[in-house]
DNA sequence: TTGACTTAGTCTTATTTCAAGACCTACTTG
DNA sequence: CAAGTAGGTCTTGAAATAAGACTAAGTCAA
C-alpha cells in the first residue's frame, strides 16, 4: 500500500496517521504545543529542512490541524497556530513524552516538567475511562466493530 | 538534521519518535493491540512490503517494544508480541484512534468501539492529571525546565 | 540610497527510504 | 512427492528527505 492511499482505509488510526504520521508532524506539533509559530523558529529548534518543514506545514493546514494566520501586514507575514482540531492532539504528544520520560530520560530525569495550572503540581498524564474514570489498562479493552465498521472486516479479529 | 539522530536530542519526544515516529510503527503496534502477532498477519492486514515490516520488527525488537518469542519448535516459528514497554504505548494509541474518531470517521459513526471490561461500557479515552485527576486542557498545562534539561536549553521558550 | 538584515519561503542535488513482488529455506500435510 | 505454510530476504524503480544555496519583498541605519 501507499502512503497516499491509507486515508481511504476503513480506520480511524490509518486516517490520523495520514495527517500527522509522517516522520516530522508530531515534533512541529510539540513546538506548536510550546507556543512556537513562526517557520524560522520552526526550522532552526527542529533542524528540519526547510523545503520538507514549509510542505509539512502547508499539509496540516490544509488537515485543518494548523492555521496561516497573518500576524503583520506590512510587510506581510505568516505565522502559525493550532486549531481546535490541533489542540485534540494534546493527549497523543503528552503520552507520547511521558513515555519518552519513562524510557529514555537520563540520571536526572526529564528535560522538561508539566505543571497543571489548575491544581499547580507537575503532572503525568493519566489515561481514564469516559464512562467510569477508572484508569485504563489495555488489558481490560475489549475492541468491537462499531457502526461504521463494514461487514465482515473485523471477522476472526476483535469479538473474542 | 538526519532520523537516526533524533535520539540524541535532549528532548522525550524526540527520542519516542525515533522509537515509534516512522510511518508504520504505530500501525504495526495498533494491530499488536488487536492481538495479532505473526509476520504474515501483520503483512496482510496492513499491506506494508515484507521487507519493510522486517526492518520495522526487527527495530521494534531491539528497542523492547515488541519481543521475538517461539511459539513452535519444530517447525521453529516466531511471533511478536508486545512489552510491558510495549503496551506503555497503548494511550498514544488510542488517543490517536479517538481523534480519528471525532475528526474522520463517516456518517455511520467509527468503524471500531473500544469497550471497557471494568465497568462494561463503549468508552472514549479522557487525559486526566495525576495530581487531581481532573481533565486535561493544553491550554492550563505550563511546559518548565525539568532536572535533566541542559543549560539555557529553553530560555525564551517556555517560562513565559 | 546603499548595504546589511529579516522573514518566509523555493530550488537543486545527493542520499535514504519505501513499494511491489519475486524468490528462498525449512518444515508439514495429503 | 507435490503443494502448502511460515517467516523471512533480494531486487528494482519510485518517492521522500537532508543540506544548504538562492529568491523576493520589505526594513532599518548611516
Amino acid at each position: 500500500m501507499k502512503w497516499q492511499e491509507l486515508d481511504r482505509e476503513n480506520c480511524s488510526l490509518a486516517r490520523a496517521m495520514a495527517v500527522v504520521g509522517d516522520r516530522w508532524a508530531l515534533l512541529v506539533l510539540r513546538e506548536a504545543f510550546l507556543r512556537v509559530r513562526r517557520f524560522d523558529d520552526f526550522q532552526e529548534r527542529l533542524g528540519i529542512a526547510r523545503r520538507v518543514l514549509a510542505e509539512r506545514l502547508k499539509h496540516l493546514v490544509e488537515h485543518g490541524v494548523l492555521e496561516r494566520v497573518a500576524y503583520s501586514q506590512v510587510p506581510l507575514r505568516y505565522e502559525y497556530r493550532l486549531t481546535e482540531k490541533g489542540l485534540g492532539l494534546y493527549p497523543v504528544i503528552i503520552s507520547l513524552v511521558h513515555w519518552g520520560d519513562t524510557h529514555y530520560a537520563g540520571k536526572k530525569g526529564p528535560p522538561l516538567l508539566h505543571r497543571h495550572k489548575a491544581c499547580g503540581h507537575d503532572f503525568r498524564s493519566v489515561l481514564t475511562c469516559s464512562e467510569c474514570g477508572e484508569a485504563l489498562d489495555p488489558r481490560e479493552v475489549m475492541p468491537h466493530p462499531g457502526p461504521g465498521a463494514r461487514k465482515g472486516e473485523w471477522d476472526g479479529r476483535v469479538t473474542e
